[in-house]
DNA sequence: AGAGTAAATGAGAAGGATTCTCATTATCGT
DNA sequence: ACGATAATGAGAATCCTTCTCATTTACTCT
């Protein structure tokens, strides 16, 4: 079980006693599948379609609808805890929204449509830029690269 | 009808010149439906979806079956004509590519859906650095922002 | 100009992802 | 424990997009 810091815990599970404790404290309930949902996405870490959270949960013999999943993910959303990402094909996938803040984005091959996560400060802070220079709120931002990776460069 | 520059011509309709050139020169055929989708294309300066495309050009009378409009989209984006603008929700948007290199990306109400193009030269920059820095060769990069407008503020 | 060939088209079916409906079940405050 | 009501899940429905395939069309070569 792989250990992130000093008491043991990983930022994932952190995730999910925050998240838990968030839905308490805004007033939802913690049903089955919804609690299910987000014990799943806190051991994995995020980056899983809603497809993917289906079929694992199925795994562990924790039956969770369709429709239950769908719902638990745009609630979290809705409440800053995950935040979806929707990729120009293909069904759009989810990440932990951390509490520090640290997130990054995202480099398709367009090849191959294998994906890998980056992060740079100086893209944040030009973002951060525009955000004082525009009328809007701005609350988040998606950033996608679209290129060819190594493989398919060679091949 | 806007003019835009010395020769009379917008930059829709030299799009829509360039386009229809290159697919000649790279062995496509000149059908009435593609013809009909780049025509329009130019005419309404990009930031069409597909539906928008095919309920314009029934508008004018030019039938052009649904296969036919996502195939015409597919391709020009294939051949860097147009660039395909995937949103977290609702359908995709196609926007010209201008030979000069110019191009915005997107700020959306999460309120009201609202959409507003900006450009930013140094988020720019920042892209470019990053594309310097990794193994994937870059071609492309998409970049939304979230955020709440002004009317949504108030309201 | 006319014929031949392969590309382009369009109607409709199919597909995939997501949301909706609504009857049933489970959670939480009292 | 009880009752109000939120959450659930099966399946239908919806939306966007792609596929299939018979027909039409555009371009090339005489």
């Amino acid at each position: 079980m792989p250990v992130d810091d000093q008491d043991g815990t990983t930022p994932g599970s952190a995730w999910t006693s925050r998240a838990l404790a968030e839905l308490t404290a805004r007033g939802y309930r913690a049903g089955e599948a919804r609690t299910a949902v987000i014990e799943l996405l806190g051991a994995e870490g995020g980056c899983l379609e809603a497809d993917d959270v289906a079929a694992r949960l199925r795994l562990q013999d924790k039956r969770a609808g369709t429709a239950s999943v769908y719902r638990a993910l745009a609630l979290l959303s809705e409440l800053g805890l995950l935040h979806k990402v929707a990729l120009a094909d293909g069904p759009a996938r989810f990440e932990l929204v951390l509490p520090d803040g640290e997130h990054h984005h995202h480099i398709v091959c367009d090849g191959c449509g294998r994906t890998v996560a980056f992060s740079d400060p100086s893209l944040e802070r030009a973002v951060h830029a525009i955000s004082d220079q525009t009328s809007f709120l701005i609350e988040a931002h998606d950033i996608t690269l679209h290129g060819i990776c190594e493989d398919c460069q060679a091949g």
